[in-house]
DNA sequence: TGTACATCAGTGAACGCGCGTTCACTGATGTAC
DNA sequence: TGTACATCAGTGAACGCGCGTTCACTGATGTAC
């Protein structure tokens, strides 16, 4: 046998470590396999004995940079501040480090836009890592998990209003965040939304659950 | 003089509309001037006597994406519905329509990830155009335009703090609603999301003035 | 321990393709006479 | 009113380029003896 099993596990890895960097900081329209490969160190012909086309590595960088394992953003975040979890985790999603750099950041407000608009394979494994990413995060929110109500279409797992409303609404800024050229406006935008995101859902008025803090 | 200058400006429209339409609905990277071109019924040569190139289209078609002279999205919705322009402009916004039309929907949801990745000028038409619009929903809120605080960076016109969310908040939930590729998941989004956002800044308890329903 | 061998990760030339842009041209048009 | 002309919107072949993917190859490696 050649080289080890190992060793094919590592640079299959770091491809896809590199592609799920590279998309949420280019886009996937703009990252080339010859390009990336470069980055990995190897030449473009080495791609196709890792994965099947660059539509296969979409969707598993996609899986990647939502952190599909556990190990993401979320739980490092929360891991940081115990028994003051959710306003943490608020309070990096919407911080100008968040917003400069996209590579290591959130992947919906990155990618979402031009996944909506890639084949069904890829949009499912983006479903799915999206959906643990809300359950995480639900996790964290005062109202349990799975709400009472809906008896007509209970089905889509266990994800919270509250988390579907929270992380959309971040992400809507962060994107907004970003794409305006004007760096007052960018901070005020997120110094706004993370004020109201913060006392909407992190403080005693959020949905059920009164507690701790003034 | 050859054809009249009413005749070029109408093909320069023809160009600049199909631009922001395609735009929208497949992505600027996406759509290639021949086919822009063969939708207008001319042939890809023609396009340098109406536009210096491609990027100063994108500026341009960023700008018409958003109605620059005021007729869009907010007032045409607006004028259906006076006396509750913010509630049906929620409703609007986050309807199934607008998410399963996005080649003549919002350009924030659509377009500013990639935006947020081209160069400046394009950047800066973005800009000039989303805030327009910001004004313009400030407008329909119950909060006046302009806040009292903030003596330190008191500039970018008069954008109010509520529109910044309103609109980054919405515009983050059809974003996510476009992307998923569960049918119901996205339904529900829409749902969950323009009931809180009506509940938050279309009722009573929203951050000044009381007033009508129950 | 030393050597022959089979495996297959990685190489790099080549493919067909569509992109943005240029440019010599053509032909429909408004104007001057 | 009819004809000659100048203008320039629109044509389409051509450019250099980088893309995703294929494929005959090469050479580093683990195993068998």
């Amino acid at each position: 046998m050649p080289y080890s099993k190992e060793h094919k596990r590592r640079t299959r890895e770091q491809i896809l470590r590199a592609a799920s960097h590279a998309f949420r900081a280019e886009g996937v329209g703009a990252v080339a396999i010859p390009k990336l490969m470069g980055q990995v160190g190897l030449t473009h012909g080495g791609f196709y004995a890792h994965f099947e086309s660059k539509d296969a590595l979409v969707a598993e960088a996609c899986a990647a940079a939502f952190g599909e394992g556990g190990e993401n953003l979320l739980t490092k975040v929360a891991e940081g501040a115990p028994g003051d979890e959710l306003r943490a985790i608020i309070r990096a999603y919407l911080s100008r480090s968040h917003r400069d750099t996209p590579e290591v950041g959130c992947a919906l407000p990155s990618l979402a836009a031009e996944i909506a608009r890639e084949p069904a394979p890829v949009r499912h494994a983006f479903t799915q890592a999206v959906s643990g990413y809300l359950q995480q995060l639900g996790a964290y929110m005062p109202t349990s998990p799975a709400d009472a109500d809906a008896p007509d279409d209970a089905s889509h797992d266990a994800i919270g209003d509250d988390a579907l409303v929270l992380l959309s609404g971040m992400a809507g800024a962060l994107l907004l965040a970003r794409a305006v050229d004007d760096p007052a406006l960018s901070d005020r935008i997120l110094r706004t939304s993370r004020a109201f995101y913060t006392r909407t859902f992190a403080e005693k008025g959020g949905e059920a659950e009164a507690g701790k803090t003034t």
